[in-house]
DNA sequence: ATGAAAGCGCTAACAA
DNA sequence: TTGTTAGCGCTTTCAT
């Protein structure tokens, strides 16, 4: 049977408080006692029971994911970061996945998990920051992405308007002057990533040319390949330049362009968002922003456990990011590596 | 405060028991108790404290899923099934990474996770037979892919050696007969896929060519490029297809022969292994053999199920896979889209 | 600085 | 068929 804290208290000779003490770390406990509890644990193999120490805290000792799909390499990433992060708290993390359904996301804000979690690290595609404010549930909560909350939860976010300047102004710094983009719309409200991208023309004096713009509805490379093979079939000149709302949107434009005809990045440069693992492996490898995921995933952490610990005043917590650039925006013919490799 | 079972019993106006049978789903209850108990629940809102719970049935109601990489495609995907297929038995998934670490995969044998979880679910890269048979560890375990077992714990796997027959074989069809293989070496004792390589050629008359054979290490895209390179630079004639270990390796592959000046697949086809989600996204998009993952997964948690109800006798667990034809093998010059897209 | 004992919320003997 | 109650293993007042 496995050994529990009253054994480790039999063997040490003493209470099973005094071994709790020892356990969680109470100040109070003589060095003696402490070395003679850590014998006696280390002697009977002693493991906590996390279910008792959890029932006995009052804490679910788990935390909820939330993303839209663990196949989708950049919350792949993101969760590998969360489960290190969480770990280090005493959490288990609960990964569940939306898959983009909007009712499913009401399901979250609604309280789907009831009080079986801690917390809940949420990455919405759907729901709005007004669904957000009226929700009842209390459990602390924290947002990933992109969407806009107003300060009606914690926000975890790189600043993705000077992300998307950083990405267009490096195509522009090329040279190029045609300049799309693929998943906006411009103008519409709260797409970060679109204002920059206007703002890096607008520096330079360039005009937002609707014509260079088309929306995607989704980050599937399927949808970014159709989005470029609209553009192309509409325009008597192709863009010289592509930026593109992700990565895996991105891989799509390229093979569109490569259908096309067109060389990545002699006669189209690209830019992806992201920088999810594959954009190593791709041809060309593809020149992207680099969030800084580890962060992202350790503030989100962070704000769930100091939530728990009464804390109520939404922040906006903003994190790095880097542009990494690679073949698709730095290559002659596809064919030289540059050192960003 | 939330709600306990002792709330809905005083609802209700029954006891706990009749409460907790209802929930567990016991026979033997009127149906207008039942009728009765359900109601309160919903009207006090009531969600069982899983802590609680677990502590009392004396599990811990969460199992160990035990990857090389949560952000490697091919793991992404499986443990989106194993997540799916663990809570349907009421459990939660930890995840581990192990980043194909043998120390670390040595812990996870070697009881790391103490009698923390009812089971583990275990892909190991580097660990082997004898050192899985030594442990000493009975938390139940199942082990997921190519490495070989003997019969020392449950095993889900697919025919390896038919699945890369079927992959070889597709090439031979299309009329290749210098096909190579990146991920060996032949003969090397359990590498299931490189037998199957070597029974398609052998059936059809080939030799195998060492010099068409080049190992990796592991399953990067940047291996698969490197052992390409190697392989190109060692031959005066390039081999017309390429059957990849992983498809990960394959896209390496592809960037190789890119930068060699070779067109897949007119000059050379290439297959992969595994189906990522990426394999849709490149260019070409890649032909492979796709693995039947939810199966994989369904399997592997109902073999932790079995083992926890005192089943005993190891078993080799076979699931199904198919290839999937895409433009590496298929396409003319990289621009026709079959139908397989 | 250490010990004794009362819960945490649920399940499952055992009774009725 | 339903009720009573003793744990499950840990934390945590409250004493000492």
């Amino acid at each position: 049977m496995r050994p529990r804290l009253q054994d480790v208290a039999d063997r040490a000779g003493v209470s099973m408080k005094t071994v709790s003490n020892v356990i969680n770390g109470y100040v109070h406990v003589s060095e003696a006692m402490r070395a003679k509890v850590l014998a006696a644990i280390d002697e009977v193999g002693y493991e906590p029971n996390l279910s008792a120490r959890n029932l006995a805290r009052g804490r679910a000792g788990m935390i909820a994911l939330v993303v839209p799909q663990l196949d989708m390499p950049y919350f792949a990433s993101l969760s590998m970061h969360v489960l290190e992060a969480a770990e280090k708290q005493g959490w288990v993390v609960l990964i569940q996945q939306t898959r983009g359904d909007a009712e499913k996301e009401r399901a979250v804000l609604a309280g789907r998990f009831g009080q079986r979690v801690d917390g809940i690290v949420f990455s919405p595609l759907r729901v709005g920051t007004d669904e957000i404010r009226q929700r009842r549930d209390r459990t602390p909560l924290v947002l990933l992405g992109e969407r806009p909350v107003d300060g009606v939860a914690d926000h975890v976010v790189i600043d993705n308007v000077a992300a998307a300047d950083l990405a267009v102004s490096h195509l522009l710094d090329l040279g190029r002057r045609r300049v799309a983009m693929i998943g906006g719309p411009v103008g519409s409200t709260g797409t970060h990533r679109s204002e920059g991208y206007a703002a890096a023309l607008t520096r330079r004096g360039i005009a937002v040319d609707p014509d260079l713009v088309v929306p995607v509805h989704s980050n599937r490379g399927e949808e970014g390949e159709a989005a470029m093979d609209a553009m192309l079939a509409r325009l008597d000149t192709p863009p010289d330049a592509v930026f593109c709302m992700t990565d895996w949107v991105a891989l799509g434009v390229i093979r569109s362009l490569h259908l096309h005809g067109l060389r990545v990045p002699d006669d189209v440069a690209v830019v992806g968002f992201d920088d999810i693992p594959y954009s190593t492996a791709s041809t060309p490898t593809l020149t992207s922003i680099s969030p800084d995921r580890a962060a992202v995933a350790r503030e989100a952490v962070a704000s769930l456990a100091a939530q728990q610990k009464g804390e109520h005043e939404p922040r906006e917590i903003e994190v790095g990011f880097e542009l990494v650039v690679r073949e698709s925006t730095a290559g002659g013919a596809g064919l030289r590596r540059p050192a960003g490799r």
